[in-house]
DNA sequence: TTGAAAGCGGTACCAG
DNA sequence: CTGGTACCGCTTTCAA
């Protein structure tokens, strides 16, 4: 395959200027260009397979219609990778282009991704985060339209629009879920403070004890960690040796991960799943909640929805020309706040008798 | 912030023409510009924090000094993202950018993320999946520089060059590990025959066992699929009311969550992890592995490292502008197998009395 | 209705 | 050693 088609070969080969090619094939052909001179071009445009260099076209127009991705560690860590599968869709059918850096973490790398890719003249930015968390702003995102997903801008007078998901609704109703199933005394291992979704799913587990009209027992609740271990080291300490009466009936758990802890400290301690105990992971995490035996009732984070809202917000930014940062206030609009949806699967069961 | 310096604005800071600046800048400067307008420019260039466009050089130069990775399901999987960090950083590090698209399995996707990077110029295309498999390598890839991470282009004649895990070794490797703790009657739960990976790690299994004069027993391998649920009653029929005469002392696992499974099952039936039964995982999959409750002796993969050789071989062919697809069987270096890594940990010990 | 020309920000060639 | 100029591919203004 040689060299692509230009705009000037296109205009050769139908015989007039390029100037012609461009404003026929940009829709502004009517009333300038002659009914014949347009059904050649585009006829001429498609022989050759014609499509205009985009390069060539961002150094004119000064838009590239590249979206810049920066993660902290979203690809490369198992997590809400579905976030950037979600704004990617949108951004596909709108015919923009997305581009993902991931700073792994080292937030030295941060200013530099976002430089870089301003460097590139892309037309909006868009930061995601693994988890829930506060985010200092790189300076250089507040230069053009720009949306956080999944994290929240750490300013006294945050100036960015953010999209998280709503934990304290699904903490709320987890914990609905097992007081419908009978159960009042819930244990939970609510993660680790550092992260800001505990002390929100929290919240939402008492709101709905206190609802509910049963008590809250601070000393049901852990902050242990998000990994299997803590988990399973969290549950011990609730069952391993305690009597059944004094033990909780059921366990909601942060994120999945823990609730395989739990299943496993349950599978050591012979107690049966959901029929003595009901587990509750959070997350909905792929081929983990689902696969686990048995699988997992959760509380499945709305990522694709969540990167997809960010998306549609950002693009309406960068398509109405708003290049500049949409001040605080503005329309009180700051945030886009998105359910959890609850799956019932098999871990959560009747409270026994 | 105003608009971005041009050499323009560098060259009347100096008192130059925006040849010269463009000439020192890029270290041709000696021996065609004075060195005392050399400073000046260099002066200015650094007080406007001046860097050139790089849209303008990419359509100068027609090189853009980015590269396309197309992923199959990379970003939006929990799995294997390690493979563009390794990439990513040797990209960062030898000054170019990567961009990322990824397909999320939708084979329809290829050639149009293909065909849209291509479209923007990349210098060079990547091609990264979830496991080892073999691809339908994209027309458009043979038409810039391309390299395969993980993958098999699936012709006939092969004509790019791959980077994979050397999946018989480490077969092989994690049965020595058990056959040199006095095990010898071990168990393959070996996921499914649907990726190549399976079968080379089965092979090395059984070369291991032969080696050490150990029968190979077809009945004590176990196609089961890649999932926790699969590890579960993979286990469940290796152990669930067999004698301990006849029960296997070890299982080895394809992947960690095979092992999770593995584990859970062992768990319910009372077997004490390792001292009744060690479990072998595969993949050193992040906090799965290292977390699991007991920690598991696994294979790593070694996702970064291919990233990076793959990474690094792309860019060499960059640079040394080999533009032409590197015809087959040209210096027999069509394949890269890098070593997967041993990592013992708490799932695996002694054979028992 | 059409085409010539300028300009986006660079690089590189070539007279002077 | 220097500055002018053409060109990368496209859009847009303006004169014919």
């Amino acid at each position: 395959m040689q060299r692509k088609a230009t705009a000037l070969d296109v205009a050769k080969r139908a015989g007039v200027s390029r100037s012609a090619v461009s404003l026929v094939l940009n829709g502004r052909g009517d009333g300038n260009v002659a009914k014949e001179s347009q059904d050649r071009i585009r006829q001429a445009a498609a022989e050759l397979n014609y499509t205009p260099n985009p390069i060539a076209l961002s150094l004119r127009n000064q838009r590239t219609r590249v979206i810049g991705i920066v993660s902290d560690e979203v690809v490369t860590s198992p997590f809400d990778g579905n976030i950037i599968g979600g704004a990617d869709d949108v951004a596909r059918s709108r015919g923009f282009v997305t581009v993902v850096m991931d700073t792994e973490l080292d937030a030295s790398r941060d200013a530099s991704a976002v430089e870089t890719l301003l460097d590139r003249q892309v037309d909006g930015l868009m930061y995601v985060t693994v988890g829930l968390k506060p985010l200092d702003v790189p300076q250089g995102m507040l230069r053009v339209p720009s949306v956080l997903a999944n994290c929240i801008d750490n300013a006294p007078e945050p100036r960015l629009h953010h999209v998280i998901p709503d934990e304290v609704s699904g903490g709320r109703e987890s914990a609905q879920h097992l007081l419908g199933l009978g159960h009042r005394d819930i244990a939970f291992l609510a993660g680790a403070e550092t992260s800001p979704a505990a002390p929100l799913r929290v919240r939402g587990y008492k709101d709905a004890l206190a609802a509910a009209g049963v008590p809250v027992r601070e000393d049901r609740i852990f902050m242990a960690g998000w990994d299997i271990d803590a988990g399973f080291h969290g549950a011990m300490r609730l069952l391993d040796g305690v009597s059944p009466a004094e033990r909780p009936t059921a366990v909601m758990c942060a994120n999945d991960r823990l609730a395989v802890g739990v299943v496993l400290a349950a599978a050591r301690l012979g107690l049966s799943v959901p029929r003595e105990l009901s587990i509750m992971g959070y997350d909905d995490e792929g081929r983990i909640a689902d696969t686990m035996v048995p699988a997992l009732t959760t509380m499945a984070l709305p990522l694709r929805e969540m990167g997809a809202a960010a998306m549609t917000r950002l693009l309406d930014q960068v398509e109405n020309g708003r290049i500049e940062n949409p001040a605080a206030g503005q329309n009180g609009g700051l945030e886009t706040m998105v359910p959890c949806r609850l799956v019932v699967r098999e871990s959560t069961g009747p409270v026994p008798a």
